[in-house]
RNA sequence: GCCCCGUUCGUCUAGCCCGGUUAGGACACCUCUCUUUCAAGGAGGAAACAGGGGUUCAAAUCCCCUACGGGGUACCA
């Protein structure tokens, strides 16, 4: 098996694109095939410097790999459609000789009022096709003297003729078979007047040359394939086995999910941070909202695919073994953001502490927090671990370490103080000061013990501790946090707080 | 407009090919439970076969029509 993702580099890839280069993927390594990547950048209009490397960069964060491509080369090289220009070229010619294909000289101007012509005859969307073609300036319908004078010119496209009376039927994998007549497919450009071939020819040619052997794609180029199916008859070609991926839609019903969607949903459509090199417009990625691969893999997966169990996690080793062609769904999906982030989350639980350290100490340091031991990192995030979807979550939710809480505290937080308890405070700041060995289970016996002697249930006591250390009403284990505070850092903000709320309580 | 593809809880979906299920799971939501609290966990709840015709003893499942949604209709991919 050999599949290949076959990208434009047109600008940052979406998330949709990163999903159709998953399912390629997995299906290659569950298969033992090989991976290609192949740029298509004949539109040399649409180039957008950066793009390439950005795809490279966005597929190997997803841990999405290749056998072959531009960036490791191949027994197929070039891998940049660019680079194979005189390849397509020859081919096209091949296929006028052949009788498939026909030389057209129109300029974009003769087009332009054909259309119109035949817009004012009734039709809609007039195609340069069976009806049309004979009206056109191309090699059908000029003498060859005129043909071979503006060959001389070089300014000419070569275009498929598509053949009359014919239904054309192809076998696609997810949806069964598709059959189109030929009488409403047009004669589509193969070769442009720059030389470069367009999307149609370039990629039946490349596909053949690199053997492909299953083309795996998104859904909108499901009404080309009947042309692409003309083409491998034309070259007399084994034709490779195609299927058409449901896209992915807007989470409000609007039609595909798109990269001019950007952060107008609320969420990231491309998997890392997209600089526009002509704007300067920012796009955020998954990688830094603080998504991990796995969780994006995962969710990704699962959005147009179901496994033959009712599992959802997934890390990509069990994807490629669970995946297959047959369980990808027809209907479109819809991006579920909420979603997303619980299954970032159930893979955030798995990631061993000493791997989130790594990850989150970057983030830390960028926030220009203070500066904390790997030991004392790994304890906050311990700490964060089971209340965090996303990894910046884990940062946040420990600011009661970097962030000693403001007093006095909010008139509804205030409510929540124990009057008996801050009357006597003094005496457990003291008895704190005092512990001689500062460890989770001390914290709890001396905490408790206190409010056993002052007759004061844990339901009183905890909330009010937690208000004058993290000014929170809620978070994790105070006893933990206690103890990752330290107890110079515990005495006085205690102190401080006995400072404005000690001697004559508010409350 | 025309062509192609699609349509099961709000969302992702199982079930459809090989008719007979209390139409299953997950996210989100609600209730209860655990917990100092939040989160997580546990238990439970509400929630769907687009509509209409056939075929059949029996249709989410097979056939047809309609509606709706999406895609395509470039010398873009």
């Amino acid at each position: 098996m050999v599949v290949r993702f076959a990208p434009s580099p047109t600008g940052p890839l979406h998330i949709g694109g990163v999903r159709t280069a998953l399912y390629n993927y997995l299906l290659a390594r569950k298969h033992g095939g090989r991976f290609i990547l192949r740029i298509e950048d004949t539109d040399q209009t649409r180039y957008v410097p950066g793009a390439e490397e950005y795809i490279i960069e966005a597929l190997t964060w997803c841990g999405i790999t290749f056998d072959e491509g531009p960036h490791i080369g191949g027994p197929h090289a070039p891998y940049r459609q660019s680079e194979r220009k005189a390849i397509y070229a020859q081919y096209a010619h091949l296929l006028v000789e052949k009788g498939w294909a026909y030389y057209a000289f129109d300029t974009e101007e003769e087009l332009e009022e054909m259309r119109r012509r035949f817009e004012a005859a009734g039709m809609v969307a007039p195609q340069y096709n069976a009806i049309t073609r004979s009206y056109m300036k191309n090699s059908l319908t000029l003498p060859p003297e005129e043909v071979q004078e503006r060959l001389q010119n070089g300014k000419y496209v070569i275009r498929f003729l598509v053949p009359r009376g014919r239904e054309v039927r192809f076998y696609d994998e997810i949806r069964g078979w598709v059959s189109v007549h030929t009488k409403e497919m047009d004669d589509k450009v193969l070769l442009k007047s720059d030389g470069m071939p367009t999307y149609h020819l370039a990629n039946v040619v490349d596909d053949h040359l690199m053997g492909v052997t299953h083309v795996i794609r998104g859904e909108e180029w499901l009404p080309s394939t009947p042309l692409h199916v003309l083409l491998y008859e034309a070259f007399e070609w084994e034709m490779p086995k195609f299927a058409h991926l449901p896209l992915l839609l807007r989470p409000d019903g609007g039609g595909k999910l798109s990269k001019r969607d950007g952060d107008q949903l609320g969420f990231p459509v491309f998997p890392l941070r997209w600089r526009d090199p002509s704007t300067g417009e920012v796009s955020e990625g998954y990688r830094e909202r603080g998504f991990l691969p796995e969780g994006v893999v995962n969710y990704l997966a699962l959005l147009g695919w179901h496994p033959s169990e009712n599992r959802e996690i997934f890390t990509i080793e069990e994807l490629i073994e669970a995946f297959s062609l047959e369980r990808v769904s027809k209907a479109g999906a819809r991006f579920d953001f909420e979603k997303a982030r619980w299954v970032n989350q159930q893979h955030l639980r798995a990631v061993p502490t000493a791997r989130l350290v790594e990850l989150i100490r970057p983030l830390w340091e960028a926030r220009g927090l203070p500066p904390v031991s790997d030991e004392k990192l790994s304890m906050l995030i311990e700490l964060a671990k089971e209340r965090a979807a996303l990894l910046p979550e884990l940062i946040e939710s420990v600011r009661f370490y970097y962030e000693a809480p403001t007093f006095p505290l909010s008139s509804e937080r205030e409510g929540k103080l124990n009057p008996a308890l801050v009357e006597n405070l003094s005496e457990w700041i003291v008895a704190l000061r005092e512990l001689q060995s500062w460890t989770v289970e001390n914290i709890e016996a001396l905490v408790k013990h206190r409010a056993k002697s002052m007759g004061l249930p844990l339901g009183k006591v905890l909330p009010t501790l937690r208000l004058a250390l993290t000014g929170e009403e809620s978070g994790a284990s105070l006893y933990h946090i206690i103890h990752v505070l330290g107890q110079g850092e515990v005495v006085r903000r205690l102190e401080r707080f006995v400072e404005v709320y000690g001697v004559r309580p508010r409350v």
